[in-house]
DNA sequence: GGCACCGCTTGATCTGGATCAACGGGGGGG
DNA sequence: CCCCCCCGTTGATCCAGATCAAGCGGTGCC
């Protein structure tokens, strides 16, 4: 098997000071048709950085300098959600946790089995596919609700309410025609074709929406 | 502090064969105000084990028969969502991440601190309690879809499909007249003022019903 | 400065379709 | 007998879409 994984620019990010490792993990992974970028430290890594990377992180927890752990945090202050998997000399068990617990994808000790790490790939890379998807949908929803005027937002938040056009009006002090209006523009402004896709499209923008 | 925890039939499930840890936790978080039960093997756990309790467990990894992951395992088959605390003995690392991502709250070696169990107590019966609020809310509604007759059910689908009564009717070859009676019936049953109040239930209860 | 253009908001009329509410009825099964 | 499913009428209400229009604030061009 070689070259079969199509994603576009989805690459494997490694991070680790040991080049014997590093030429290691690159040689494995790249003749698994994986796409491999390798950086010695996670000052390079950052500097590299770019917030549109995609696929997935592979950190050695103890490096000169700044540690996985620190760039698994700074990568997360910086809403980098990228999976990460963790790879240490010797095991600390409640470093392991934290790490899992903080949300990345596994915590493994060297030496590791070939088959072990690109299990683990393929774990994280599914799990980005899924988050990413999640979150451009996401995205894509309030961007459409950043396009709404003032007016139609509060016009919005009253259909969601349950409101009927008639109490829109009056609770905004204007008349059931402009009502009309402002809800049909957002019905167009959201892509929505009823009511129930509305009240579905605005609900996965903000789960806190409720009540009227 | 002392018995401050107000929470109704809450208790923390302590399963350990070493007596004098038992004792030890007993004591410790009693002394703190919790309810507890102990357990001196996963066996007798089971034996006790009602699908209504609530509050969270405290596992030996090593045990006996049975061990603390088995139980775990075994919990989990039985749909028991209760947060478990793993405590063991010796570090190992493949073990420990392996639990938490399978869901365990954490996972501990001895000996620990108290203030890190009383931590890691709260932690969980905070999880335990959001999670025990989103099923219930979950439930109430699952209920109620059951009360639904079949046509009601097929109309309910075609409403949150975003069907006018008209395109229902023509689909299930009834009369708009018979779609208006189902429709009220439906929203009488599932206790919902308005179309968006319908819509945000029967999404909360199942989340894959989108597209018509 | 003035004026035209654009976007947001407001409003109206009319037409036609959709929905609601409240009545009426019939048929079938446990 | 009750419950579920089916269907109808009437009148009121609500919603959608097209069309037209006006005030207001900002942008830009002359």
């Amino acid at each position: 098997m070689s070259t079969s994984h199509e994603e576009p620019d989805q690459c494997i990010y490694i991070v680790d000071d040991d080049e014997a490792l590093r030429d290691s993990l690159v040689w494995l992974l790249e003749s698994s048709g994986y796409r491999v970028c390798a950086y010695d430290s996670s000052e390079s890594f950052l500097a590299a950085y770019q917030p549109r990377m995609t696929g997935c992180l592979v950190l050695d927890v103890r490096m000169p300098g700044m540690s996985g752990l620190e760039l698994f945090e700074e990568l997360r202050l910086r809403h980098c959600s990228l999976p990460v998997i963790f790879i240490t000399g010797h095991g600390d068990v409640p470093m392991a946790v934290s790490a899992v617990k903080r949300g990345a994808v596994d915590f493994i000790e060297k030496p590791f089995g070939d088959r072990d790490m690109l299990g683990l790939i393929e774990e994280s890379l599914e799990r980005e596919r899924n988050s990413r998807q999640q979150r451009q949908v996401e995205a894509e929803i309030v961007r459409r609700l950043g396009d709404l005027t003032q007016r139609e937002r509060e016009v919005l938040d009253l259909i969601i309410a349950g409101k009927l056009n008639k109490q829109i009006a009056d609770v905004l002090g204007i008349s059931i025609k402009t009502v009309e209006v402002h809800r049909a523009r957002v019905m167009e402004k959201m892509g929505a074709n009823s009511l129930a896709e509305l009240v579905q499209c605005v609900m996965t923008g903000e789960p806190g929406a409720l009540r009227g």
